[in-house]
DNA sequence: TTCTAGTTACGAACGACGTTCGTGTCAAGC
DNA sequence: GCTTGACACGAACGTCGTTCGTAACTAGAA
C-alpha cells in the first residue's frame, strides 16, 4: 500500500482502504518508529534523521520511504506511538484532579524517556487519532469533574501546550549541558543570577534562590496545580 | 572584535571587552539581525537560513560568520532584539494582574509579528540579558502585587514558556494552512471532531464546538486568566 | 608617503541533511 | 511459466550550516 493512503486512512479512518492482501516484507513501517524511537531514546531528537534510522536498519535512506511519507509524517507516527502507551483512567468525579495530573505526568515522562521529542509534538497539527484519543480521555476526565465544556475544552488544550513545551525546555537544557562549554546547571545558573548587577536586576539577584529552586518536577507540579485549580 | 568574544560580552557583562576602536565595517551585527527579522516577518522563520539572510545584504554566508558565531546565535540575538522592543511597566500593587496580562500580549504579539520564531525562544537558554530583563520586570510586577517568592519565580517561567508555545501552535498552523492540502481552518477542524465515530470519541464529538472555539485570542486570554487568578 | 599588521569580506568547498529517480528483485495471480 | 505490481535501494540532486584560504582594506608606524 502506498505511504500516503496510510498516511491518510491514519488521518480520516472512513476511508479505510480496501484491506489488501498481507505481502510479506522485509521491514514495516513499526519496525521504522521502533527504530527511530531508540535512535531518540539513545542520542536525542536531534540526532534523529532518515539516514540514521536506515543506518540502523542495515539499509539506504530510500528504503523508508516506501513506508513513510515524510519525515514530518515519521514524527507524528512517533508521538502516536507514544501516545497510544498513555493509559487513561476510568472517569472519576471524585478524583478529577489527581486523574488529570496523573495523565499530564505520563505524557511528561514519556516525552522525557525520548529526550526532544515534544519539539515533534509541537510542530504539529493534532490530528492523529492517537492524540485526538488522549484529548479524548482528558476532556472526558474534565467534563464527569464538572467542569464547563468551554473552561474543559481549552483548558486540554494549554494543558497538553505546557507539557510539551515544558519537556522540551528541559531536554534542550539538559542536551546543551553535555557538550556546551556555556551552560548552566541549576547551580551555576543560580549563581550567574546572583552575579548580575543588582541595581537593574534587583529581584533577579534577590531571588536567585527562587528563581533556580525546585527538584524533580516541583515546577511542573506547581503550574499543574495552577491550571487546575483554577477550573474549580 | 571576534564574534565569540561579543558573545561572551552579551551574556557576561562584568567581563566587558575593552572598547575597540571602532572600525568602518561594510555592515554590522545590528544590520544582520535587522535583515533577519525582515526575512521572517515575509516569509516565516523556516524560510530563515544564513544563504537567505546573506543574500538580503548581497553577499555570501561566509561573510556572516564575521559577526555571528553560528545560527544558533543568530537567533539568540534575534529574541534578544524583541525582547529589546517590550515596554515593561512601573509596578503598580492595585493593577498587577492586568500588568502581567499586558505584558504577555505584547510578547505574545511580537511573537506573531515574525511567525515561527517562537520555536528559536523555546529551544534556548534564557541567558541573554534582554530575556532576564523581561523576567526581572515580570518578576517586579508579582512580587509587588503580593505574590510570594517562590510562586512568582515559577510563574514567571510557566507564563514565558506558555506565551512561547502557543505562539508556536499558531504560526504552525497557520504556515500548514499555506501549502498542506490536509489542513485545519477551525471550520474543517470542527468538522473533522464532529465526523470522528461518536462511540469511541463522544465528547470529543459532542463537543466539537467548543473545542474549536474562540475568536482572536480567547483561548490565550483563558489560560492566562486561569495561571494568573491561581497566583493571588 | 610607504609599509606593515591585523581585521573584514567572501568565493569555493565540505559534509550532512531530506527527498526523488530509476532499476533491480521477488512473491502472488492467471 | 509468465506477467504484474509492490517493494528495496544505490545513486544522485538541491539545500542546509559551517570552514578555509585568500583578497581587500584600514590604521597606525616608519
Amino acid at each position: 500500500m502506498n505511504p500516503r493512503e496510510r498516511r491518510a486512512a491514519r488521518r480520516n479512518p472512513e476511508a479505510e482502504a480496501a484491506p489488501r492482501r498481507p505481502r510479506k516484507t522485509v521491514f514495516t513501517a513499526a519496525q521504522i518508529v521502533d527504530t527511530a524511537l531508540d535512535v531518540i531514546a539513545a542520542e536525542g531528537y536531534e540526532a534523529l534523521t532518515m539516514r540514521r534510522v536506515a543506518a540502523a536498519l542495515d539499509t539506504g535512506p530510500a528504503s523508508l520511504y516506501a513506508h513513510v511519507v515524510n519525515k514530518a509524517d515519521l514524527d507524528e507516527l512517533l508521538i502516536g506511538r507514544l501516545c497510544a502507551d498513555l493509559v487513561l483512567p476510568e472517569p472519576d468525579p471524585t478524583a478529577w484532579r489527581d486523574q488529570i495530573r496523573g495523565v499530564c505526568a505520563q505524557i511528561r515522562d514519556q516525552y522525557l524517556r525520548y529526550p526532544g521529542i515534544s519539539r515533534a509534538a509541537l510542530a504539529m497539527a493534532p490530528t492523529d487519532l492517537e492524540i485526538v484519543r488522549v484529548s479524548e480521555g482528558m476532556l472526558a476526565i474534565l467534563l464527569a469533574g464538572g467542569v464547563a465544556p468551554q473552561a474543559a475544552a481549552w483548558a486540554v488544550d494549554a494543558l497538553l501546550l505546557y507539557v510539551a513545551a515544558y519537556c522540551l525546555e528541559l531536554s534542550v537544557a539538559r542536551s546543551a549541558n553535555a557538550d556546551a562549554p556555556w551552560v548552566l546547571d541549576p547551580a551555576e545558573l543560580r549563581r550567574r543570577f546572583a552575579a548580575l548587577p543588582a541595581e537593574t536586576f534587583p529581584h533577579t539577584t534577590r531571588h536567585a534562590a527562587e528563581l533556580t529552586a525546585g527538584a524533580g518536577h516541583d515546577r511542573f507540579d506547581f503550574t499543574l496545580g495552577l491550571m487546575v485549580n483554577g477550573l474549580g
